[in-house]
RNA sequence: GAGCCGGUAGCUCAGCCGGUAGAGCAUUCGACUUUUAAUCGAAUGGUCGUGGGUUCGAGUCCCACCCGGCUCACCA
């Protein structure tokens, strides 16, 4: 541990910390001035999921704890590969009969099928940069079109030729047969087509920077230079080809990439770089333990979260154990929801004590929170209610609107609201459809006999005649006990029971005059209406 | 074939630099309620996958094995 003097503190235990110091260690030789490049990587063959979310945030989190850790300048490129050919017409998107005509063209020439940009990279590019701002992260966008077409990939290009071969003897003993024979490193653009070429090289001609092939369909043979956008690389060779050329000082990847990241990091030594560092995370499961991909479109995308609860609660999910696969399910979100809460009030304490306590400022900088918020928490974040207490009042009240839900929890606690607590409203909101969608379609709704029928027929009669006044709880509930006392439900308890089994679709509930108040006497109503109706 | 991850309470999992096994849920009991619990208190519950090793001391470190699961071997 005593190779850790030249990092400004002691380093917290936490994964994105031990990222960091293995990187400031792998940059200890070299020149401190210069910014350290964070790398992610995306594939605008799509729209962006929830993977892609996961890769930014974690990055971001071993980017902040760098800093923290050496005060370095560091920056995020997150990088879009969108010279990539089209390869399969993606079955989410309008216009299936163009986009089949582009099969083979890089994505950035490749019209938008939404109509709405230059081209479907674009599109998807503009997607992902909205998806990111949205979650406030930090980062520069690079088109890989522009990078190549700028010239900025042309000299890392012309090095490629020169060490061809050997790049070739690396990657060549991976491939089955078949694709050994048409393998290329470079994938010349068609000049009369666009189309990106995968045929093997006739010649390679390092001194001028060009390859000579030949088009199958044509017979015909081409002499293409590889500077200025006329070729990509194919794609663990881009990924070499990039980390020579920008310099990329750590990437993350899914352990899917495993054999990637070992050949591209050879390759990239090859052409005279070093590879960056880099965590291989584990993949997310589905439900079924089965590994989560677009094509499937099983698990759960950002957007089915987001609906079911508030957005840091999908950074705490990410910050837990990204060595361990996940089960990526709706179940996991009201656990990940109430980690972060307790991490919040925890962060917040130790905010206050950080500046004059070096131990409190250790253990803020282990904190989830402190890397979710980006190393401030806000004063407002944070809730007096759990989102798993909310969940259950909102299924005890079957609250249909957050206003029920409020009604609830001003009478626990009259000094909360949505403009006091915000996150508890989003949180409200949440429980909400969470309760909707997941616990009501669950319920079942007992059909009354003809005793409690007739009690239920009473009781709305008795309602009616309420409809006007003013919401009294109390006067409600004795109400209520008086109708099943007349009907002589014994013990009582069986009316009350009754009232929850077939209103509420529950064998528990809420103290039911209260309910009623809350609910609304013509909403109550139309409650046992329906009821009487089944 | 190559590689990765896991096995701790009934369930889901936490367990840091080795120092008397923890949480939530579930179960049971109690308090408070005109029937309730969104509340509080308490109890029950574990041979830490197996076998070795290191150590005064191992869930934790090392080795071997068993079981379960996943990924890559076509494309990116």
């Amino acid at each position: 541990m005593s190779d850790d003097a030249h990092l400004l503190i002691p380093v917290p235990r936490t994964w994105p910390f031990e990222e960091a110091r293995k990187l400031a260690e792998a940059l200890a030789g070299g020149d401190p001035e210069k910014p350290v490049l964070f790398e992610t990587g995306y594939g605008p063959s799509g729209l962006p999921h929830i993977g892609t979310f996961g890769e930014v945030a974690r990055t971001s989190w071993v980017r902040q704890a760098f800093t923290a850790l050496t005060g370095r300048p560091a920056r995020l490129l997150a990088f879009s590969d969108d010279m990539d050919a089209l390869r399969k017409v993606p079955d989410n998107v309008p216009q299936q009969d163009m986009l089949k005509q582009y099969i083979g063209q890089p994505l950035s020439r490749v019209p938008d099928p939404f109509g709405t940009h230059e081209s479907f990279a674009a599109h998807n590019n503009a997607r992902l940069c909205a998806f990111l701002d949205s979650f406030g992260f930090e980062y520069e966008f690079a088109s890989s079109t522009l990078y190549y077409t700028s010239g900025r990939f042309d000299a890392a290009l012309r090095r490629v030729l020169e060490v061809h071969d050997r790049i070739l003897d690396v990657i060549l003993p991976t491939l089955g047969p078949d694709r050994r024979a048409t393998y290329s490193p470079v994938l010349p653009l068609h000049p009369e087509t666009g189309e990106v070429m995968q045929v093997p090289m006739d010649a390679i001609d390092a001194a001028a920077g060009t390859v000579r092939w030949t088009d199958p369909a044509s017979g015909k043979t081409f002499e293409t230079p590889v500077t200025g956008g006329h070729a990509k690389m194919q794609w663990k060779a881009d990924w070499a080809m990039r980390w020579y050329a920008l310099g990329v000082d750590y990437e993350m990847s899914g352990k899917d990439l495993i054999d990637s990241v070992r050949l591209s990091g050879k390759i990239c030594r090859i052409l005279g770089g070093d590879p960056p560092s880099g965590l291989t995370y584990e993949l997310f499961l589905d439900d079924k333990g089965q590994k989560i991909s677009k094509s499937k479109g099983n698990g759960l995308s950002v957007e089915e979260w987001l609906r079911y609860a508030i957005p840091e609660s999908l950074g705490q999910y990410m910050f837990n154990q990204p060595q361990r696969a996940k089960r990526l399910f709706f179940d996991v979100i009201p656990k990940a929801t109430d980690e972060y809460l307790s991490h919040v009030d925890k962060a917040r304490a130790l905010q206050k004590e950080a500046p004059h306590d070096s131990e409190a400022r250790q253990a803020l900088l282990a904190n989830p929170a402190w890397f979710i918020h980006r190393g401030e928490i806000p004063a407002d974040a944070g809730s007096p209610v759990s989102f798993a207490m909310l969940l259950n009042l909102a299924s005890v009240a079957n609250a249909e609107t957050p206003d029920v839900l409020w009604g609830f929890i001003r009478r626990y606690d009259l000094t909360v609201s949505p403009q006091t607590h915000p996150t508890l409203s989003g949180l409200v909101d949440r429980a909400v459809v969470y309760y909707a969608d997941f616990v009501r379609p669950a319920k079942t709704w007992r059909t009354p006999d003809d005793k409690e029928r007739a009690a239920l027929t009473d009781l709305a009669a008795a309602l009616r005649g309420q409809e006007t006044q003013a919401r009294d709880a109390d006067a409600l509930q004795n109400l209520v006990f008086e109708i099943g006392k007349r009907h002589g439900f014994d013990p009582l308890r069986a009316w009350f029971t009754c009232l929850y089994e077939v209103l509420l679709g529950q064998s528990e509930g809420p103290r039911f005059g209260g309910f009623i108040a809350l609910y609304g006497v013509t909403e109550t109503i139309a409650l046992i209406d329906a009821a009487l109706a089944r």
